[in-house]
DNA sequence: CTTGACTCCGTACTATGATACGGTATTTAT
DNA sequence: ATAAATACCGTATCATAGTACGGAGTCAAG
């Protein structure tokens, strides 16, 4: 059981970051053994959870939804959530590899040509 | 040569946007000929390449310094922020793909079965 | 048994990227 | 030639996701 500032830092976030997102209702707030709250391993998975969440592109509001449900049976809203992000992110990683490829190539010419500018706004022309 | 509004809906976004972007001096303030400033096709060009680049994850800060840098000769620091940029993106991609497959499984999984709650956060639990 | 680090909690501030408002001026369509 | 739609510009407000501050309380090591 942690105190807040060994659980931030075993989430690899600021003690600031938990209180904001324990506001958010996010992460629940345990109950205070003698002054100072401890937090405990279904405190960090949740943690984990959002922080992965997070990085799949869900905002803290919907993340907020998805803990909900979580331990809900609306197994249809789940299925709806997660599979419109699947869709989202398919776009989004097919638009992060273009923009990769345009940028790859933009380095490697600028890389490998001594004078003149880059045509960066060019570069990006597809 | 549009007014600021077809600009904008050529661009697909909004006026505010687009006034937005010359405050922070990414696209520059045609001269008004006779009250009402209109845009060309170069104005076009860099309005598309600022929504690319932000499809690629540069900021706005980092947009303006690639618009600057694309005139100037300095190919060196053109090189380091694309190939920075490339990094983070292969990174970024790297994750998303992850994130992508754990919700893949996820939705299926929540179809699938009929019965009990979905389990979200352990889905992540990769 | 004190001193320094850590915690608690409320409130305030920051950064980024927009969006909105409002009064005036100018177009444009009828 | 006049009314509705646009544009101009400065300033204000918003949403998201934190980050910081400050005073009071608590804990742990020397």
């Amino acid at each position: 059981m942690l105190p807040i500032g060994k659980f931030a830092k075993a989430g690899g976030v600021g003690v600031e970051t938990i209180r904001f997102y324990q506001r958010k209702g996010l992460l629940k707030i345990p109950p205070h053994k003698g002054g100072i709250r401890r937090y405990g391993d279904e405190d960090l998975k949740q943690l984990k959870f959002i922080l992965k969440a997070k990085a799949a592109g869900f905002t803290l509001a919907e993340i907020k939804e998805l803990i909900a449900l979580d331990s809900s049976d609306d197994r249809h809203k789940a299925y709806e959530l997660a599979s419109a992000r699947v869709t989202a992110l398919d776009k989004q990683i097919e638009e992060l590899k273009q923009a990769r490829n345009s940028l790859q190539q933009l380095a490697t010419e600028c890389r490998s040509s001594k004078t003149g500018p880059c045509p960066i706004i060019e570069a990006f022309d597809v």
